[in-house]
DNA sequence: TCCATGACCGACT
DNA sequence: AAGTCGGCCATGG
């Protein structure tokens, strides 16, 4: 019932608004909302869950590097979704951000 | 109600 | 060039 959406919610809409075989960076995503900071952004799709709709596996960090730990099978996860996109990653696992960043 | 932590980023040393 | 420190909002005990 609030009429403004809480911050969760802002960067869920603006992660979700990234297209297909194009990532962005946790930075840009804050950058676009007012008042977020980084860290909300990692903490908000942390919190989102298996069966979100949110093309959370777009978003990696500002080294154009997946942040979550090696052992989390949700970055394999990510890594799979990213390559079927058309996404493709240099020899350390890592995405050009000026080829396929969002801007 | 208060304290501590978190999928980060930028600047400084 | 690499490593360290603080800051922001939200959630949990």
């Amino acid at each position: 019932m609030n009429k403004r959406p809480n911050v969760f919610d802002r960067l869920l809409a603006v992660v979700s608004e990234v297209p297909s075989g194009r990532v962005t960076t946790y930075g840009d995503v804050s950058a676009q909302v007012v008042g977020t900071t980084p860290r909300l952004v990692g903490f908000a799709l942390a919190g989102l869950g298996e069966d979100t709709k949110v093309p959370w596996h777009r978003v990696v960090n500002a080294a154009g590097r997946i942040s979550l730990p090696a052992d989390t099978p949700a970055r394999a996860e990510q890594v799979k979704r990213l390559r079927a996109e058309g996404v493709r990653f240099s020899a350390d696992e890592s995405i050009d951000l000026e080829a396929f960043g969002w801007f």
